[in-house]
RNA sequence: GCUUCUUUAGCUCAGUUGGUUAGAGCGGCGGACUGUUAAUCCGUAGGUCCUUGGUUCGAGCCCAAGAAGAAGCGCCA
């Protein structure tokens, strides 16, 4: 008999038919009830199995997360917590599980133990709840950008680039690492690699979409990206995935409106097609708040953070007014911060989340950075002392996205890479589209987990992403 | 990389001033149960107290080194 996906079965209802649904036990009740969950959706099918039709060696086998086909008839249920059940004519053991060796268990367990347990974490309510939603956002990205006449762009992960200047990269390579050929004055010589010299791992594919833009407009690139940064923090991964559109004919106010935008219909989205997993992880992180103090929970619930979100204009200040205000407020004036503040230092976390937590209450996008705390690419404003860069800072995670109008002006772009030491004869390629037909352009990079991460609550990072690498771990 | 914290049963944790045989809840296993919703009830097994070294008559507990994990910071998305 055909398969019917458990979603498409508690949607259509389908009262009197005979259906077979396939899918992994959630809970087996008083020998009686199974909760049936195939990954379609959040809920689970409640199916009732008869013990005198059914043998008592299967029933024996009806264990947690074992995979089963059940067979039988839709009737509306006569328990409380669902609408439909089917009554099961036979069930099928179609992959058993020994319960004394499994080491997932029906309660409640901590991320980091799941963490270790990857292979089975996406069964939990919690995860699969997340990776439905992890997939929606991606699905989100890709139809944004494609209702909206951009191209999606594949940027190298192998690139032979060295000076993109966004963190520590890892190196490719196909030498003998024991015993790499020399050259004559006892270096490794990269001229017998693979490549014929020394490559790395991306760690970002702005500077290749820039040339996408300059021909096709608007372009995004949506890969994962590599960074061999020693972080050891809730909100870094040494591989993870970033969104990083290039818009052609376009300012640094372009680029914060598409930002806002973007990142306001991802939310939108999957407020729209997600409820149950949303409301799912509401709840679980309200649970979990209750043992809190209250300064420590979260100010709104889950989907009322994400409403709020969407349904509020991100504030926009310069990153002048962002330390006049920090000079202004409180714990400044009581001496509360670590670091210091003033014009010309890079924001520290516990000033952007003041700005973002306390003074605005909500999103903030600090833009015009001075010049020598960004990026050599990024556009040297009217003032000579400030670059056209923004950030997007968020609640709880801190910077969501980077960007920036890009230094159009060849003359300029040389003078800040040789302020900045970045050599020219690397990226003469980039230098090129200065030369010939370039035009002024921006674009950001938006951490992708980062935004996983918000829309779903979850506070580490690497419970976002099926397989996290971090440093000193790459299982799987 | 820095700072702080944690490590005791399969999981989540308690463990008094250093003192005899290390506990609980959940989970597992055995049993009961034809309307359960984290089902419930009865019974039962389960321990390299992270590792190594030290102090002590005696260490889960004190000291040192190491390992693993977490939180915060830095770097950033």
């Amino acid at each position: 008999m055909k398969r019917t996906e458990i979603a498409t079965l508690l949607q259509n209802k389908p009262v009197g038919e005979k259906v077979t649904v396939k899918g992994w036990v959630r809970a087996f009740r008083s020998n009686r009830f199974i909760a049936l969950n195939d990954g379609t959706g959040f809920n689970n099918v409640q199916c009732v199995v008869d013990f005198e039709k059914t043998p008592e060696e299967v029933i024996k086998q009806i264990g947690f997360h074992a995979c089963v086909a059940v067979t039988g008839e839709v009737v509306e249920s006569q328990g409380a917590g669902q609408d439909i059940e089917i009554l099961a004519d036979t069930v099928e053991i179609l992959g058993g599980t020994d319960l004394e060796k499994y080491p997932l268990q029906p309660k409640k367990m901590s991320h980091e133990f799941l963490r270790e347990k990857a292979h089975f974490r996406m069964r939990t309510q919690t995860f699969s709840s997340v990776f439905r939603i992890r997939h929606a956002v991606a699905f989100a990205v890709n139809k944004y950008f494609n209702d909206r006449g951009f191209y999606y762009m594949h940027t190298p992960i192998i690139t032979g680039s060295d000076a993109e200047g966004a963190g520590e990269m890892f190196r490719v390579t196909t030498l003998n690492d024991a015993k790499p050929p020399l050259t004559e004055d006892g270096k490794v010589d990269y001229k017998q690699d693979f490549f014929g010299k020394p490559t790395n791992m991306t760690v970002s594919g702005q500077l290749q979409a820039e040339i996408g833009a300059m021909a096709l407009g608007k372009v995004y690139t949506f890969g994962p990206t590599f960074r061999a940064e020693n972080s050891n923090t809730s909100r870094h991964l040494a591989e993870f995935w970033m969104i990083e559109p290039e818009i052609a004919f376009g300012d640094i106010n372009d680029d914060m409106d598409l930002a806002e935008d973007f990142i306001k219909y991802l939310i939108s989205y999957v407020l729209e097609n997600y409820p149950d997993d949303l409301q799912f992880l509401e709840e679980r992180i309200t649970k979990l708040e209750r043992n809190l103090p209250t300064a420590d929970r979260r100010p709104m619930p889950l989907t009322e953070t994400l409403r709020f979100v969407v349904d509020n204009d991100f504030e926009r200040i310069t990153y002048t007014e962002a330390v006049r205000h920090i000079q202004n407020s409180k714990p400044y004036k009581k001496g509360k911060f670590e670091f210091p503040v003033e014009w010309g230092t890079d924001l520290a976390a516990e000033h952007e989340r003041y700005l973002v937590e306390k003074k605005f209450k909500k999103p903030v996008i600090v833009v015009d950075y001075p010049k020598d705390i960004k990026a050599f690419y990024m556009r040297m404003n009217d003032d000579g002392k400030t670059v056209a860069a923004m950030d997007v800072l968020f609640p709880g995670i801190g910077e969501v996205i980077g960007g920036s109008q890009r230094e159009e002006r060849l003359d300029m772009l040389k003078k800040r890479m040789a302020e900045m030491d970045v050599p020219e004869h690397e990226l003469d390629w980039y230098l090129d589209l200065r030369r010939f037909g370039g035009c002024p352009h921006a674009g950001f990079g938006l951490g992708f987990e980062r935004i996983v991460q918000f829309i779903t609550g979850m506070s580490n990072i690497r419970d976002v992403i099926p397989f996290p690498r971090t440093p000193g771990n790459a299982e799987f």
